[in-house]
DNA sequence: GCGACTTGTGCTCTAAGTGAGTATATGTAA
DNA sequence: TTACATATACTCACTTAGAGCACAAGTCGC
């Protein structure tokens, strides 16, 4: 037996278990939130590799070393977001006999750093997770396709019980019949769209795809991170990681709207970030094309020995 | 070659890989958060075990699957914690030329559960972790032997930019010098305290070691669990699962006292629970020894309805 | 039966935080 | 100079959180 590559896993009548690792790599530019994807076949993909236990002492150097060989970007913020496993997640994989376990990251750089070599490219999040950007409202395809298809879905019930349950998913995850919209819920709405077959990975011909559909399973791990991006943001100030050094609120409130998905209230974000202790002004001002210009501002490290949870407990819409 | 159980991982000049599971199962009983345990030569160990990829579909499936078999408990939350594969995290593994990689899982039983097989037991957290439990105020071996340590260790800095960021991770995640603290930071104090030699499991043959000492990164893995318990309590109506189907509210307010570490105000305690709509009354009063009667409550469903984040959103102390 | 004690439960008061605005400042472009 | 656009200050109503008082309803010892 002759190992190609790093075949991890060997086991007597059954599959071999394969460790890769793939990541999310954000990055912000005019308010889009960026993916990292190589193209994968004829769908793009997040960039994963097999990991290699000789060059690495852990899992995220080996992370940030393998994104560097690959794309060449320095990663900021690094932070593992959960191991895939299950079974049919790689059905390439799976006819070679294999079982390919991935551990996710999610990474941000900033805007700015060099642009990727080789066949990777930005996406926007919001071409893979059309329904998750509501800055402009709720988008059409939430009420014209995704609703109708929820209750047709929460109908086709067999019994009570479970035409609760569905109802109860249905409207906590998309914010219906009263519940409030989470921005966090990401994964939640993900899985939902897969269990009733609107989603490309779910395998149904259907017309109806909503979203551009990616390999495997890499649109759930997306869905993964951004859920944990948009928690995280209220209590950690990792946004810092995405901006310049120098930035006006305005800015820093797009690259969060961008992120959330919702809009703001703006004197009120103004309010909690300057309040909060989150940034300091620097005495200039970012030259400008229209309107009054704005003052530059820097994240306050102090912050951190200030406050137990800095983040930016998210102002009301609007 | 010959596979002995289940061998994962080949590979030419290097190690093999080797996936498995481990398991931070909690039970809380009288007030003590219990962790299950097995005897792992002379030191206490989280069960776990390697990964199987012909018998579960899913990772979540196995590890349900495996505690059963292996405990005979039947397990309520489950929950995927992080992925651990430093190198050296299992020297004996290495020895033999493995990469053990390990994805801990927590999980909760409900007390009452019937108690394990096996060499199976189980360890109050906080015999392992006793710098955590500060429900009658500040333990004493934080003030005699932690913070003095952690003041030393500031002292031995190189320069001033070592040592300020020494003093920001010290007061940080030790609540001193006016920081808050974090009930939630349990895995950033657990390896401060490795990093300067006060735990058993960094080699150190000092007197002075803290808690219990555990196989491997075992306690480290339990920290990461008892961090994340802390951080979702305050955001999922998860300490439900570790109770029976009805209680007082005082029962409910130890239990997650027990978790969290610190005493909480009772009326205010009573006042987010009952006003949050977590709880609905049910008649009946529990028998008592003494002191006036409580009524019986249970957790009530619909409250994931209506509120997005329903957590205990703990009152403040005392 | 009565008072001491224990636990449960209702309510108040204050400070701080949040949502939603109005008003004003300070620039650019026609 | 006016229209416009953005930045920034400030207000006000309302909700939530921290802290504590007061009273209710049991048990226990005498």
């Amino acid at each position: 037996m002759i190992a190609v590559g790093v075949v991890i896993g060997w086991h007597d009548g059954g599959v071999d278990v394969v460790l890769e690792l793939s990541a999310v790599i954000v990055a912000v530019r005019n308010d889009v939130p960026y993916v990292l994807t190589v193209q994968s076949g004829d769908k793009p993909g997040l960039p994963s590799g097999v990991f290699d236990p000789d060059a690495d002492r852990s899992l995220d150097q080996a992370m940030r070393r393998w994104a560097n060989e690959r794309t060449g970007l320095q990663l900021g913020f690094v932070e593992q977001l959960y191991t895939f496993g299950d079974f049919g997640r790689d059905p390439l994989a799976a006819r070679q006999g294999e079982r390919r376990i991935s551990v996710a990251y999610l990474a941000f750089v900033r805007d700015g750093e060099p642009l990727p070599e080789l066949d990777a490219m930005w996406t926007n999040a919001y071409d893979l997770l059309p329904w998750e950007d509501r800055r402009l409202g709720e988008p059409e395809l939430v009420s014209q396709q995704i609703a109708p298809a929820l209750a047709s879905w929460v109908d086709a019930s067999l019994d009570r019980d479970q035409r609760d349950g569905r109802a109860l998913r249905a409207d906590l995850s998309w914010g219906l019949a009263g519940a409030t919209w989470d921005p966090v819920r990401v994964l939640e709405r993900y899985e939902l769209l897969f269990e009733i077959g609107l989603v490309g990975e779910a395998g149904t011909s259907a017309a109806a795809k909503l979203g551009t559909t990616a390999t495997l399973d890499h649109r759930r791990i997306l869905a993964s991170a951004l859920g944990r991006v948009r928690g995280k943001l209220t209590y950690r100030p990792v946004v810092f990681e995405l901006l310049p050094s120098t930035f006006t609120l305005l800015q820093l409130q797009r690259v969060v709207e961008s992120l959330v998905g919702e809009p703001l209230h703006k004197q009120n974000f103004r309010r909690l970030v300057e309040g909060g202790g989150l940034v300091e002004g620097t005495a200039q001002r970012a030259e400008t094309s229209s309107g009054r210009p704005a003052e530059l501002f820097r994240f306050r490290r102090e912050v951190l020995r200030e406050r137990p949870a800095p983040g930016l407990g998210l102002p009301g819409r609007r």
